[in-house]
Parts: structure tokens; sequence; C-alpha cells
RNA sequence: GCUGACGUAGCUCAACUGGUAGAGCAGCGCACUUGUAAUGCGCAGGCUGGCGGUUCGAGUCCGCCCGUCAGCUCCA
């Protein structure tokens, strides 16, 4: 309701142009004005950069923008509304329930509640939807209430919500509201939709554990994951778009192309084996950044799979880290006591450091760069295995840099560089960059002096800004040993994967006491870059056939060239064009099967080779091979030599 | 580790309220000798994840364990 005012207000657009109004005008006024398909279609606006319900009125000049499904913030806004909408249903039909916290997220929407004893079944899950569609159709407003600090606290303590009441401790006097729609109200800061009827299509998609605040000593809630749209199109659009993805998924496309294998029964979970055409994946990737990291002086080593516990003791890594291990092998007591015995190796840095202790160190020497593909196992959680994405034992691209305080920065480029590198040559587009730093409030947690810290997060940002890198900072999220920049790739599904990972390490040169003589012969300590463009290859590789589909670039695929004889009779020919590609280290394969050639191309199709050469009598009298490509279909009959001089670059392994 | 769902042939899936496990693909054999995304016929393939319980009878119901999936928590 606007107030009549004298004054008026001027309302500027998006395109530029303004409109006057008079002060107090609400949003849906404003939209009105603008045309009632805006206005039918408006969920929100953002005023002054403040996203508000459309029922408020305008006060002052304001740029506004007036949102629907279109933009994120409208999308927003509806789920978040959707999630009050799911909330008056599950009180409706489950009367104990209490509420705790209901937020939109991207995309869809949750609701934290705590059913008490009572567990909530996934079949469970259509009744409450049917109610929300039911609900909705009644078209209830959203209603903003503003509320005193000590009203709401009533409130909540009539209701015995604790959660809540513990939400409005940490808010403000005078910035506390509630809406209300239809039977439910909720401490809730909004802004929301008009009404519900808006919300045509609801879908709840999952239900799970969740703790209060996020912390495994709170209470644990139930989760109910839901999403809701405008149109029932979309949703269907949606779920489309959803079984795609899983069309995409690692796991499924892993076993289609024969790449890996696991068997969690015998071998054990989170152990993936490798088929031979997922090593030959595994071990061109490998080659093309051994390749490169030679060219910038980085230096292979060797390490064994096991270490003495003493070796982790003074690394730090046991006992501290033994609930994330597997366990010891025990062999004896030592003198003082102490369980001696190997440990499976969870790093590769403490022997990459007894490396760097095999020798003295002038500061002419470092940056020392070693690297090693070096397997590795760590016992995760049961709970958090999950295809190659997560596993038990892995192989990282691993290098240890140990260099001087003043060589950080240089070294972080060159290693940012690197990891873009591998992520350009893949076709990484979208990736996310983070730099962790400390916790500015909790600077006792952490290992190293606060001068070296202080330059090592300025050498990363700068290193950060030099490189062009689109990066963002988390403070709190470094380790505790030193900050890091870590790249992430999405999967198929949208979850966030940490791949490559560059991180400052002042712990471990001081546990193990490493030194280099400077320039006026003074001992000094050097500083350690662990560093892995790829992180773990089997995360990697993960990430990589979700983003790519199964369609590798020629230069990856398992099998580069599928030779498919028309018959029996020209298996030889096959045979001489084989020989002839693998001189030149093209991978090669002959379908010898008793097929025919449709079922022979569909086969290759299938597994995603990138060259299908068809040969028969014509091809083998001429020298010539019929080419059919993966990604552009046939392509006509050439000498092989065209075949090679035009496609042949293609097979070359490298980043640039 | 926690919450929920799930586990049937190498793979993808069937089997009404408990009545004794079936198909397609893949495999093998035979025929066909093939020209750009599935040739035909036949054969074989199973301790229904494991252990225990209820029952005359369990793939199906119950309990425990193992594992997979989604999420939470954790992640040197």
């Amino acid at each position: 309701m606007a107030e009549t005012d004298e004054t008026t207000i001027e309302i500027t657009l998006p395109d530029g142009s303004t409109l006057t109004h008079p002060a107090g005008t609400t949003g849906m006024e404003v939209a009105e004005s603008i045309g009632a398909g805006l206005a039918r279609d408006a969920l929100a606006i953002k005023a002054n950069g403040e996203v508000r319900d459309l029922s408020r009125p305008l006060t002052e000049d304001a740029e506004v923008a007036i949102l629907t499904w279109d933009d994120e913030e409208g999308k927003q806004t509806f789920w978040h509304s959707s999630a009050h909408l799911m909330a008056e249903a599950l009180q409706a039909l489950y009367p104990d329930v209490t509420f705790t916290i209901g937020p939109p997220i991207d995309p869809g929407f949750y609701y934290d509640v705590d059913l008490g004893d009572q567990t909530l079944s996934a079949d469970e899950l259509d009744a409450i939807e049917d109610k929300m569609a039911e609900l909705a159709r009644r078209d209830a407003t959203y209603e903003r209430h503003e509320v005193s600090k000590a009203n709401a606290i009533e409130h909540y303590e009539a209701e015995g919500n604790e959660y809540k009441l513990e939400l409005i401790e940490g808010l403000e006097e005078g910035e506390i509201s509630f809406y209300e729609q239809g039977d439910f109200i909720d401490l809730c800061r909004g802004p929301h939709i008009p009404s519900t009827g808006a919300i045509k299509a609801p879908k709840l998609l999952s239900v799970a554990g969740a703790y209060w605040r996020g912390d495994e000593s709170n209470p644990q809630l139930t989760r109910i994951y839901g999403i809701s749209f405008p149109k029932e199109k979309l949703l269907e659009d949606f779920l489309e778009r959803r079984r795609k993805a899983k069309e995409r998924d690692h796991r499924k496309l892993g076993q289609e192309l024969n790449l890996f294998t696991f068997d969690t029964e015998q071998v054990g979970p989170g152990l993936p084996m490798w088929l031979p055409k997922g090593t030959t994946l595994r071990q061109t990737l490998r080659g093309v950044l051994q390749q490169e990291q030679v060219k910038q002086g980085y230096k292979p080593v060797c390490t064994p799979h096991i270490g003495r516990l003493d070796l982790y003791r003074t690394s730090g890594h046991y006992p501290h880290y033994e609930a994330d291990q597997f366990p010891p092998m025990v062999t004896g007591q030592g003198d003082d006591g102490e369980e001696e015995g190997y440990l499976l190796k969870p790093m590769n840095c403490p022997h990459h450091v007894k490396i760097y202790q095999n020798d003295h160190h002038s500061y002419r020497d470092l940056p020392v760069r070693l690297a090693e593909f070096g397997t590795v196992y760590r016992q995760e959680q049961t709970g958090e295995l999950g295809g190659l994405t997560r596993v038990r034992g892995f192989t990282q691209d691993d290098a240890h840099i140990f260099c001087t305080p003043g060589q950080v920065k240089a070294e972080f480029k060159s290693v940012i560089d690197l990891t873009l590198k591998v992520l350009d040559a893949l076709d990484f587009e979208e990736f996310e960059a983070q730099i962790s730093l400390r916790d500015p409030d909790d600077t006792a947690k952490y290992t190293g002096r606060d001068e070296l810290w202080t330059r090592a997060e300025q050498d990363i940002r700068e290193a950060v800004a030099e490189t062009d890198l689109d990066a963002y900072e988390e403070p709190g999220e470094a380790a505790f040993y030193g900050p890091k920049l870590d790249f992430m790739v999405e999967d198929a599904l949208g979850r966030a994967w940490q791949l490559g990972t560059i991180q400052v390490d002042y712990n471990l040169p001081e546990r193990f006491e490493l030194t280099y003589v400077d320039e006026h012969d003074a001992r000094k300590r050097p500083v350690m870059i662990h560093r892995a463009p790829f992180g773990s290859l089997e995360r990697f590789i993960g990430v990589l056939i979700e983003h790519c589909g199964g369609t590798f670039p020629a230069w990856l695929a398992p099998t580069q060239v599928q030779i498919i004889p028309v018959g029996d009779d020209f298996v030889d020919y096959a045979k001489t064009v084989a020989t002839q590609l693998r001189t030149d280290d093209i991978r090669v394969e002959i379908d010898t099967s008793d097929e025919t050639v449709g079922y022979k191309i569909r086969e290759a199709e299938t597994q995603k080779v990138p060259y299908m050469l068809v040969v028969g009598g014509d091809e083998a009298d001429d020298g010539t091979v019929s080419v059919r490509s993966h990604a552009d279909g046939p392509q006509g009959t050439v000498p092989i030599q065209d075949f090679l001089d035009r496609v042949g670059p293609e097979f070359e392994p490298t980043l640039d």
C-alpha cells in the first residue's frame, strides 16, 4: 500500500530510462507501470543493489531492476519462497516438526528440520510434494512482519524452538522480520515472491542428514532437498538435464570405455584398478607433464611406498593423522618402548625431504625441484568414497620445491603457469582458483614465523595478479603449515573438486631441520612448496572424463585409430596400414571380428575412437584408407600418407 | 562416521500381495563374407552381496555385517 506523499521519487531502470513515481510506490506498482507482462512475471525487485519484496514501498530515488525468473536473484527468491512453502506442507503433515533453516541453493532449496525421534523416508516426499502443490494453489501472499527482538524470542519460546532462538541471539534489534504465508510463519530476512501461486512445479529431490550449523557434535537434522519452477515445462527440462548429466558420470563411462574397475569386495573400496585403456590414458597424461617439467628444471625422483614410523613421527603425520591412515605395520618395539614399524605412505613429502637432505645445498642450487608421480594411501571415511573423485589409493603428480623465501613468488608464478597450461590443454575453461589464507582472528594455530606468512600471502597474491589468474581469497582456509592456492573444477553434477594445488610449507623444513648455505656462509632454512597441477591423477581423470563426456582429445584417446576391414580378405591390408601408423607412434587397433561393417563402426563410435579407417578391396588396390572421424563422420578416401599428414599432428601429445 | 535410498548373470533391467529366477546386450558355437552406428540361428551363463532369523516355503519379511549411490561431516 503506497502512502500518499507530496513528494515524488525518480526510478532509474537498467536501460537508463527513468520513471517518476510518488514516494511510497511499491515495487509491484513500478512493475505494473512498465507493463502488465512484467508485473505478471515479477518475483522481486532490486533497489540500489538490495533485493526486496515487491510489496515494499520505495521511499527515495533508486536504481531499480524488476527481478524475474530470468535473473539469478529472482530464481533465488523463488526458491527461498519455495522452501517456506515446503515448510508449510511439512507443518501440515508433521505437526511436531521443528524448523531450523531453509535457504535457497543453486539450484533449488532445502529445509533442515528436527523431527525428533521420527525419521523421514524417501517415499514420503511425494506426499509432501502433493501438499506443496495443493498449498501453492491457494495462492497465499507472503507477508513481511517486522518484529522486535523480544517478540521474536517470545514467539519461539512459546514454540520451544531452540534453533530459532539461537539464530535470533545473533541478530540485532531492528533487523528482525517474520514472513507469513497461509498457516506458516517463519523467522526470515526475506525477500520473498508475492504469493505461492507462482510455484507451479515443485519437486522434492532427496532427504539427507545434516548437522545443525554444520557441526558434527550438534544434533543431526533431517534435510529435505527440493527444486521448483514457475512452469511444468521447466521442471521437465531440469529433470532431463539431470538425466543427461548422469550419462557423463565417469563411473558409467569408465566402465563403458574400459578405463578402470573396482572390486570392492576382494580388493577393497576406494581402490581402483586401471585397465589397459585407462592406463594408456594415465601414462599419456603423465608423459606430457613430465616432458614439460623437464623443461622447467624439475628433477625426477622415485621413492618407496612405505617408510618407517619414525619418518612420519618426524614429519608430524604420525600419529597426528592416524585416523586417516591405514594402520601401521608394526614390527616390534624400540628400546624407548615406542612401537616400531612401517607406514604405507600417506604423502610423498617426507621421502622427498630425505632426498633433499642427501646433499648439502648452497643458495646457488636453489630452487631444488624434486618430482615424482607418487602413489599414496589414505583411509578416507567410508561415506566419502566415490568413483575416482575420492579414493583410498591414488597417484599424485607431486613435486616439492625447496627454495629461499625470496624465491617463493617466482616459483608460485611458474607453477600457476604450468597448472593453467594443463587446464588449457584439456579444455577446462571453467574453473575456480582459491587462495587460502590464515584466519586473521586465530593466528596462533599456524606454524611458521609471522613475517614469513605475511610475505608468502603477499607473494601468492602478486603471483596470481601477475599471471592474470582470477582467484578469490578465503581467510581461515589455509593449512596449519602454510597458505595455498587451489584450482577447483566441477563434475557433471555440479560438485566442485579440488584438482591442482600449490601449497607453501614452513613446517616440514623446520621439523627436518633443513638448511642451505647463503651467500654469507650462514645456514638458512629453505621454504618448501608442495605442488600438483593435476592433484591426484585419479580425481583428475574422473573429472576429465565428465568434462569431455568420454570423448578425449585425439592425443589422449586410448585407441586413436580403429581399422575396420570390410571382410576377412582385407585383414592383411589392415595390418599393413596398422604397421605404418604404428611407426608414427599412433595407437591403432584392428577389428578382426566376424561382424558387419555397420556393427564394427558402431562399436568404434561407442568407444569414441577419434578415427576409423574402413579398408576393403578398393583401398587395398590403391594404398588408401576410407576415413571416418568420430567428430565429423565420413571424410572420404585418401592415400595413407595423406591421412598421416592431415591428422598426425592431432595425435602429438603436448601441453602447448 | 552420520541420515536416507539401494544391492538379482560381465552390463542394463524383469519377477503381483512370500510359492522355488527371466529378458536384452556382451560371451561362446554355427551359418553368412560383409562398404560407414546393431546379420541370423543356437548354446551357455545365477549360493538373488554375506551371515543369521521368521515361515511348510524367502530374491521378496526381520536383524546384523559388507558394499554402492545422494547428502552431511572430515580431508596432511
